[in-house]
DNA sequence: ACAGTCTAGTTTCTGCATCAACCGTTTGCC
DNA sequence: GGCAAACGGTTGATGCAGAAACTAGACTGT
């Protein structure tokens, strides 16, 4: 356990960057959303789920395994939703412990009200600057670093959704 | 402002990516640091901070603008380290409203006990498995995305320091 | 059929992050 | 000199995230 061997100057300008946009980025889109749209990043991600399935409805484990949550988190917010009627709550009849959670017309107009905005932002600082083969980079290591988190990369998307 | 130009598939891909790693990276050096030595991810990184500069001690609207943090956040998040005997306050004498932040004897401890566990799991899932290329090629990208943030893009560090 | 275990989801507790308002100090400017 | 504005930092209110305990329903083997 000894014998430590540090990061090289070049990766550590590499991470530090890392770090930097990672928090920078999220913080920017946090506050864009809340501002413009007056949702929060999280409100955002629970409905893009939602609304990428067919029937835009899901399971509470379901979405919690889309969205790597913890349980008492995805609970939480997808009341603090349901009273805002952006989803809506459903009781499972096959298994009565469970609960479905519901796209309502409301949730789906606030993501597309939102989404524009936020996929231009993405674009704006990402995307648009870089070119094919650097987004086919980007992604294959980002996936490798999921595997090596021994964390199932995401689905890839089948047809074109939002954000 | 209509005729949005959404994600193509592979950017949806990269970008789902990208979200992953950011959220489950950031996750598991929480969880990791905390576990292994009481530290949150925010105590790292104030500690990494001070352990950077010559004397070991910063102003905190230095330390701010380093970390780029809110500074009622700075505030209380020092507060709690020099409850913790992590840092220690010391006012400003020349100017009256300031105060520094000293990193303890206790808080250099710390962060030395921390540094070869959390530098490990970044070589792991990271490091180790890209080439210096992808690793330039990243730093390029990721200083890219910072300028379109807006955002002044991480200090290159001018000697070998903690992670 | 029934005991043990597992799964789905909620709740409680605690700590942290953000926003806005605030206080004392310094600075710019006439 | 004196006043307004900007700066450095703290505080209060509020809302969210994480860990663990908890409830209730479902599955397993015998």
């Amino acid at each position: 356990m000894d014998e430590v061997k540090w990061l090289s100057n070049d990766e550590q300008v590499a991470w530090r960057s890392w770090l930097a946009v990672n928090a920078q980025l999220t913080a920017r889109m946090n506050r864009d959303l809340q501002a413009k749209n007056g949702l929060s990043l999280a409100d955002y991600d629970v409905l893009v789920n939602l609304t990428d399935v067919p029937d835009r409805s899901l399971r509470m484990y379901e979405l919690g395994d889309k969205l790597q949550w913890e349980k008492s988190r995805l609970s939480r917010q997808v009341m603090r939703m349901a009273a805002r009627g952006l989803v809506e709550r459903r009781e499972c009849l096959d298994d009565r412990r469970g609960a479905y959670v519901d796209l309502t017309p409301a949730g789906l107009e606030a993501i597309q009200a939102a989404a524009p905005e936020h996929v231009k932002l993405i674009r704006q600082v990402m995307f648009d600057a870089f070119t094919p083969e650097e987004v086919a980079a980007l992604t294959k290591l980002y996936q490798g670093v999921l595997e090596r988190l021994e964390v199932k990369p995401p689905t890839v998307t089948p047809d074109g959704s939002v954000a």
